[in-house]
Parts: C-alpha cells; sequence; structure tokens
RNA sequence: GGCAGAUUACCCGAGUGGCCAAAGGGGGCUGACUGUAAAUCAGCUGGCAUUGCCUUCACUGGUUCGAAUCCAGUAUCUGCCA
C-alpha cells in the first residue's frame, strides 16, 4: 500500500478496463478458481487451508481474502476509490438491500452494480437469505460461550429476539417478507432471489438460503436445511435459464450455500447434496449444447458457536470439491479468519470493520479499543502505529475522538478505512504466510498479542 | 416602591409531608457490536464502604416522629403595576 494513492483499483482488477460495456463472451469459463499453495500443519501433515485466485470477467482475487461489504452498493461512509487504495479485491453487497431500494432493474439498466457504483473490480451479492433470521427471528447469529438463551424446544422455532417483531415469514416455496423501511411485503423465492442478482450483475451470487439460529430445534434444523437444500436445486436451475437467456451479459458465478448449524451430520450432509447438484448450462461457444454444471463455490453460513468455527469450516473443506471457492460468510474477527483459513475458507466478508467503525470502534495489533474513550483527547498519534492505511497517515487519535465528539460524519470515513485496510491486510498477510510457510508463526504472534490480557 | 411567581444534582427539567439520593432528557463515563432493521444498543453518572452509612433540592431559622415538599426571614431572578 502506498499513501495518497490515486483513485484507481489495483492492477489484477484492472483488466476489464474499468467500468465499460461488458465483454461479449459469456461463458461458465469466465469463472475460475486455481488453488496455489497448501498450508502444512506444524505436524507435517496436510490442512485444508490453501492459497488461490479466482478470476471473475471483472478481475482476480488472490485468496485467501476478505471481502468488504457494501450492502447497498456503498461501503458505508467510504467511497470505492478509497476501498481500492486500501487494498480491497472486490466488495459484497444484498440483493434484499438493493431490491428495495434503488430497484433492480435500475442497476440493470445502469449497467449492473459495479458501474452503478463505480467499482470496476469483482463483486459480489449476497442472495436475502440472512435476513430470512435477521428479519425473522432477530437473534445474533454467532451466540457467545453461554449458549442459547431464550427458550428451547417445541416453541423456541416460533422465538423472536426480546424488543424484535418478525418481519419474514418461511413457507415451502419462500419467504415474505414485511420491509423494514415501509411495511410493504415483499415475496422472496429462489427464483426471485437469482433473478434480482441477475439483474443486479454481480460476478458471484450466492443461493437463496435460510439462515437458522442456535435457538432452533434439532428438528426444525433439519427440516430447515431440506428446504434450504430443495431452494438450492431451483436456484441453480434458474441460474441455468437466467444464463441462457441473458446471453451475452457477463457470466456470474453462483455459491450454493452450506446450513446445518452445529450438528456435523447435517453440515457433510449439506455438503455433499449441494457438491453433487447439476443443472444443464448453456456452453459458451454458441453451438446450442448444454453442458452440466453445478455451483462454481461454496458458502458456508449459518448459525454456529464461536467455539466450533473451524470444526464446522474443516467438516466443509473435507465434503466439497476441492476445486471450487469457499467462502465463509459473515466473520472478520482475527481468531476467526486464523481459524477459517487454516481450515479451508478462501473468501470471507463481514460488516463488523465499518460498523465498530461507525460506532467508535478501532483495530490495532494489540486488540479493539474504543476511541470515543476520554484517554484519548489528548492521544496525537496515529489509530495505530505503523498502519500504512490512509487514515493512520494523515489523521491523530486527538482529531478523529474530536470529531467522533461533535459527531462529524467524516469520522466514521476514516474508522472504517482503518478498520477495512486492518482486515484486509491481516488477510493479505495471512495469505503471504501460507505462500512463505510462516502461517503458524504468524498465527501465534498476531493472535498472542492481539488477545493478550489488558491491564 | 407594591403585587405575583420562580430558585432541584454538570445542564435542562419532574417532584408540593414519609414509598426521595430524588422521574425524564441532554451531556459525561464504560462496555458491546461477526452474510448491516445497527452513525446503534446496554450499564453507570452525590460521596464512601459488603447489605449499609454519610452529605444534598438558593441561604438562615422554625413546625413535625419525619421536610425538596409546610411556615418566617434573607439573597438572586422573572413578570405586572407605580
Amino acid at each position: 500500500m502506498t499513501r495518497d494513492t490515486p483513485a484507481v483499483l489495483p492492477a489484477q482488477n484492472t483488466s476489464s478496463g474499468g467500468a465499460g460495456p461488458a465483454p461479449a463472451a459469456a461463458s461458465p469459463r469466465d469463472f475460475t478458481f486455481a488453488v496455489g499453495h497448501r498450508l502444512t500443519g506444524p505436524d507435517g501433515e496436510p490442512r485444508h487451508g490453501r492459497t488461490g485466485t479466482i478470476t471473475t470477467p471483472h478481475g482476480t482475487i488472490q485468496t485467501p481474502a476478505f471481502i468488504p461489504v457494501a450492502t447497498q452498493a456503498s461501503v458505508k461512509a467510504v467511497l470505492p476509490e478509497a476501498m481500492a487504495a486500501l487494498g480491497g479485491q472486490a466488495l459484497l453487497a444484498n440483493a434484499y438491500h438493493l431490491y428495495l431500494q434503488p430497484g433492480a432493474g435500475l442497476l440493470d439498466e445502469a449497467g449492473g452494480l459495479g458501474r452503478f457504483m463505480n467499482w470496476p473490480g469483482p463483486t459480489f451479492t449476497d442472495s436475502g437469505g440472512f435476513q430470512v433470521m435477521s428479519l425473522g427471528s432477530g437473534f445474533k447469529k454467532v451466540i457467545d460461550m453461554n449458549g442459547p438463551t431464550a427458550p428451547s424446544g417445541q416453541g423456541a422455532d416460533d422465538a423472536v429476539a426480546p424488543g424484535k417483531e418478525r418481519l419474514a415469514n418461511v413457507d415451502e416455496d419462500g419467504v415474505w417478507f414485511k420491509s423494514h423501511l415501509n411495511g410493504d411485503r415483499h415475496r422472496f423465492t429462489p427464483e426471485v432471489s437469482v433473478g434480482i442478482q441477475h439483474q443486479l450483475g454481480a460476478d458471484i451470487m450466492f443461493a437463496f438460503d435460510e439462515l437458522t439460529t442456535l435457538h432452533n430445534s434439532r428438528g426444525y434444523q433439519e427440516e430447515a436445511l431440506e428446504r434450504t437444500r430443495r431452494w438450492a436445486q431451483r436456484c441453480l436451475d434458474e441460474h441455468a435459464r437466467l444464463t441462457s437467456e441473458r446471453a451475452g451479459k457477463p457470466y456470474q458465478a453462483l455459491f450454493g450455500v452450506i446450513q446445518g448449524a452445529q450438528f456435523e451430520d447435517l453440515r457433510r450432509k449439506a455438503c455433499g447434496d449441494l457438491a453433487g447438484m447439476r443443472s444443464d448450462f448453456p456452453d459458451g461457444g454458441g453451438s446450442g449444447t448444454a453442458l452440466e454444471h453445478g455451483f462454481d463455490g461454496y458458502g458456508i453460513g449459518g448459525a454456529l458457536e464461536k467455539e466450533n468455527l473451524g470444526t464446522i469450516v474443516g467438516w466443509c473443506a473435507e465434503e466439497l470439491p476441492e476445486d471450487r471457492p469457499r467462502h465463509l460468510l459473515g466473520i472478520s474477527e482475527p481468531d476467526d479468519l486464523f481459524t477459517s483459513v487454516e481450515n479451508g475458507a478462501d473468501t470471507f466478508d463481514c460488516v463488523s470493520p465499518t460498523r465498530v467503525a461507525r460506532t467508535g470502534a478501532f483495530y490495532t495489533a494489540d486488540g479493539r479499543f474504543n476511541l470515543p474513550g476520554a484517554r484519548y483527547k489528548r492521544d496525537f498519534g496515529a489509530l495505530e502505529d505503523g498502519c500504512d492505511c490512509y487514515t493512520c497517515a494523515h489523521y491523530t487519535r486527538a482529531y478523529i475522538h474530536h470529531l467522533i465528539k461533535a459527531k462529524e460524519m467524516v469520522a466514521h470515513t476514516l474508522m472504517s478505512i482503518h478498520n477495512e485496510r486492518f482486515t484486509v491486510r491481516l488477510v493479505d498477510r495471512i495469505r503471504a504466510s501460507i505462500v512463505d510457510g510462516t502461517f503458524y508463526e504468524l498465527k501465534d504472534e498476531v493472535l498472542g498479542r492481539y488477545y493478550a490480557p489488558r491491564d
């Protein structure tokens, strides 16, 4: 990273020539994943972790990679130029939010998500599956060490978090959403979600899934998982149909999403089911023939306890095809990143860097701290000593502390740039450590310092 | 000069005999945040110690078993009348 970086994307992302007209080719072959180095454990045995390169119509992604979240076609408070300058390789938006806001058709008309938001590099869209949970039960996705606190058993499947209203209701065919913006009812089905995502035009899309919580019973987890399996097939079929119908557009990859909560048998079954799914795709040569095509990659999502994260990712890595990328949805804490990469996750997205930035917290090698604290009032150092981000190059803790106290919006921008850079750089360092064989040294050093007990 | 009304913790403000260390805001302090219903939420905010004790509702003095609350005086402020 350099300071005063011009408003252009990194070299590896400029192959498409910016947000110009779409390339003519439209084939599943426009999306590839090549495994690079494999991680070896301290015992000399191979691990699931690896480096790789994802190639999309809008550029490549070196993995492992952190993909910053731009839910509504915007990384909150940060310009895309700044995201490129801090090393972001791709951005992830949300189909549900974009469908409610500008409307997916508008983005199609505008030339797709990337062009609409002035991000020439690769893009992802989430399916709206997360909103099945967040607008449904409202419970947190990752439960703390104390485990579920809501009533368990029969009634738990209808439980709603305290103070929340149920705004999503699931049935076999799909989900009714009640808009959190104006109360309008909206219908999402696998076909609707994939249709919206095709209109949004991201390089990588996710299948529409049902995210359960740890409050749900085992019986409900099985029921939901089966439903998600059936939805996955419908997503793949609709994806094949639309890929054919929208020939001439850049190919959009579709990732299936693995659920199954903390249950090993359910996770393994989900992986096997989705890995084996096929649908007929048109080939890219214009010959009119079709080819059998499965998911281009896989998302690992759902309810899990932090302590089981690595184990669950490991189960998935064992069951899923080696030659397809594995995206871990919604994770970015440093310990979780190391654990997940070690066990086979290739890419990550998470709202945490910008969310905690907006609420005053910043990451450092020594842990996360709250900048509104009175102790920073006269601290004229950078947010993090030695950080190479734009914020740390130009601004002090005291100044940003002042901006937060004065409720100046640019505080969110400066904080978010730092936190995004911190997370992107951490995953970049993890990638480099796999290449040069120092993963475990890096893990011990980084986590030992980040989570060291404080006074 | 006369009449009427005010004065509550850092600020604004509720409280008109005991359930009041005193509602509610703001501010301050601390913490949380993992596919964004999140520029949000939670706790604390007179002092000291473990339940508990001590000092507070402009000031002084009363009434009462008991006063932020009732009475008298004083100070300051705000209206209206000269």
